[in-house]
DNA sequence: CGCTTTCTAGACCGCGCGGTCAAGTGACAG
DNA sequence: CTGTCACTTGACCGCGCGGTCTAGAAAGCG
């Protein structure tokens, strides 16, 4: 759309995609209407189309703009952080901690995942956060503290626990983020089996 | 629905159902229309409504059929084994084979858990599957073979890893199902860390 | 065969969708 | 005061959707 926007101008776009974000969560992209949403600002519907060409395009907006948050609270937990492990860890622990805070954007991820069409623009910011992710784990295996295994293999499995968890057990259950975010990281960092005795060189 | 249906009528049931959820996987749900299933077959409206008494009960048949199926592919895996973490690795090596046999299904599986009136009837599946992993877990436990943690968060954990790393590598990137499957297996098992040194007491 | 039941075709219906547009309103620069 | 431009209204449009229904073709069966 790419128009100017004076001040208040830019307050309306944010108030659509707000309420359009969240209508989208709680019953689907598809069940939304525009009109559904317009009516829900209580204004006419050549607002929404003076911000958005279409459905879709405002869609796209939503998702770049939560993945652009997203990314933007996770770099900025592992700010100044060394230690890889660290920072796989806190990393988790801010996308914990987001997802429980924006849980509508959260969900509409998943449904993105789900649709040949917006697939492409989710898969794109996913890849960066894998990216992110995996120089953790290569710094963390070239110190000799993670195993030496494929770096893209955990970097996704650690966002599938991630994603995983929080939405069983944060959205959908309520459960305090940090709780999960800790069983997390114990998950991804330890594994499931009990450490074997090693006898030391 | 429920009608009594002849050997002729189930496999057009099953026409209707296995075509549909590819279309429904393909596009997404909401934009596959009644008319485009019943076309892609070349039959008349009639027949579908035959059948089924709405779109969405189809979809739900369609879920139903598909949960019942894995599982049914999990139990098979497991039969007759009896170490828990053998357990819950076959039970991991079925789920990545099936998924890589049935990616439209798995597709659908996304997508009812982000629209709020299918979520509930995926849920109910999904527990199924949380307990049957969570028992292997708490016997794991028991035994003293796997850390003692909370169980029901493992299973999760196992469930997120099993289903991100199917989607991205062997559906996304056509990897070989069973080497994603020991690499899941792997990280679950022993998680990022090296194993440190202990000395035996 | 004839009677019943299963199954099929496709015209049809009403609705609500995404999207358009002509006619404004209001803030502010000159 | 005037002109400009960001913004807003809501009636309106055409389309394609999910779903219905009637007439009839096959199939099962005594």
């Amino acid at each position: 759309m790419n128009r100017r926007l004076t001040q208040r101008g830019r307050e309306r776009r944010q108030q659509l995609m707000d309420f359009a974000a969240t209508r989208f969560a709680e019953q689907g992209y598809h069940p939304t209407s525009v009109a559904e949403i317009v009516q829900g600002l209580g204004v006419g519907k050549g607002v929404f189309y003076w911000y958005f060409s279409s459905k879709e395009e405002l869609f796209f907006e939503i998702l770049r703009e939560a993945q652009q948050d997203l990314r933007r609270s996770q770099q900025q937990a592992i700010d100044g952080i060394d230690d890889p492990i660290r920072r796989i860890e806190l990393g988790m622990k801010a996308s914990m901690r987001w997802s429980s805070e924006h849980q509508e954007l959260f969900n509409l991820f998943a449904f993105a995942a789900t649709e040949e069409r917006f697939a492409p623009a989710l898969r794109k910011g996913q890849e960066i956060a894998v990216a992110d992710v995996m120089r953790h784990v290569q710094d963390g295996i070239d110190r000799g503290e993670i195993r030496d295994a494929d770096p893209e293999l955990f970097a996704h499995a650690i966002l599938g626990v991630s994603a995983h968890l929080a939405r069983r057990f944060v959205h959908e259950r309520g459960d305090d983020w940090l709780d999960v975010a800790d069983g997390a990281v114990a998950f991804c960092l330890e594994g499931l089996l009990v450490p074997t005795a090693i006898t030391p060189a």
